[in-house]
RNA sequence: GGUGCCUUAGCUCAGUUGGUAGAGCAACGGACUGAAAAUCCGUGUGUCCCUGGUUCGAUUCCUGGAGGCACCA
């Protein structure tokens, strides 16, 4: 009998989370969270974690499982999410996956390369070199270890390079030599993806109501409460990142207010462009049209 | 009611001695295999308030409107 897991796409406050506990309790089934910020138990009021009485409707995985001081990648999170998928499938026929985070879906349903680990500290040298002497530096070398790479490679953007860079190194192999190496993502469920989507004012309408709804539960004490741990890579968050800048004095609260929005909004479109470009097998849906979704599921869902 | 100033991009405003215009912010488009709510790249999107007139040509000068602001009554 085949397993199905369904997967809930969309921008950032489209209401993804209602739409998964109604599809979650409709199917009597859990909840695969897919939120690279909402995995912090530290962080609840900023990444909209769900509440407690939606979480006591129905389980979810990979909610608060972890600490901001955790190391936590991708790659860890493909590992564990599929291990507890095909555990949960040998009672379930159903699953839910959802949550925004585009590259994290991408590693569970397609799979990601294996990198070999790497030692922290090259990282580390590798972005003291780029806060000195800026991209230069990090071009010339990966350019020279990694000449394939380098020619498809967004050779303006230090993340990337750093990230190749830092395999060449650790590995003594380019970085391109583990890409498309085994990758079998051999997945024994059948995945559908719901999309949902709206007129972009009326996303950003509910963008604004949300962080208004974030400051009014205490997003300001939660993020003063962070405030010391502001460089963790858990916290490079939209919601905590601005009012830093607010708790160090460089900016008015009114500002920080207006900057999560429009950071928000910026997310948002970043996400679009995402699902938009990238995944083309999505089936689009009003996050109002439950009653639509049920009747689709049941199409494709030949078993229940 | 009178006088003066203003009206240009979504917003705040430049500007064109007459040749249909440009900054900031916002916005929009895109990339993205272990930092991904991160990171990076690209793009002015416009009845220059309306109406006649002068002119080869008006957003610019002139007439008359409309709206706004200020002061005087």
């Amino acid at each position: 009998m085949s397993k199905y897991l369904i997967c809930i796409l969309g921008p950032t406050a489209i209401g993804k989370t209602a739409v998964s506990i109604d599809l979650a309790k409709y199917f009597d089934t859990d909840i695969i969270s897919c939120d690279s910020r909402q995995f912090y138990k530290e962080m609840s009021i900023g990444t909209a974690v769900p509440t407690d009485e939606e979480l006591g409707h129905v389980r979810h995985h990979f909610i608060q499982h972890i600490s901001i001081f955790d190391n936590y990648s991708v790659g860890d999170y493909e590992k564990d999410a599929l291990a507890r998928i095909n555990e949960l499938f040998k009672c379930k026929d159903q699953l839910i996956l959802t949550g925004g985070s585009g590259l994290y879906q991408k590693a569970v349903l397609e799979g990601l390369d294996h990198f070999p680990q790497v030692d922290k500290r090259i990282r580390r040298s590798l972005n003291e070199t780029y806060q000195k002497q800026g991209l230069k530096p990090l071009q010339d070398q990966l350019k020279e270890k990694d000449p394939d790479y380098f020619e498809v490679v967004d050779q303006q953007n230090p993340h990337r390079l750093i990230r190749a860079l830092e395999i060449c190194i650790g590995t003594d192999q380019p970085f391109s030599s583990f890409i498309n190496k085994n990758k079998q993502a051999n997945r024994n469920f059948k995945v559908i993806k719901i999309g949902l989507t709206a007129d972009r004012q009326v996303i950003y309408d509910r963008i604004e109501s949300r962080v208004d709804k974030m400051f009014a539960n205490g997003l300001l004490e939660e993020a003063r409460s962070l405030y010391a741990n502001r460089d963790l890579n858990a916290l490079q968050t939209v919601g905590y990142k601005e009012l830093f800048n607010h708790f160090d004095g460089s900016i008015l609260l009114y500002n920080a207010k207006a900057a999560i929005k429009k950071n928000t909004r910026r997310y948002a479109k970043r996400q679009l462009t995402w699902l938009r470009n990238k995944d083309r097998d999505i089936n689009w849906f009003s996050p109002d049209d439950i009653y639509a979704m049920k009747i689709f599921l049941h199409e494709k869902i030949p078993t229940i």
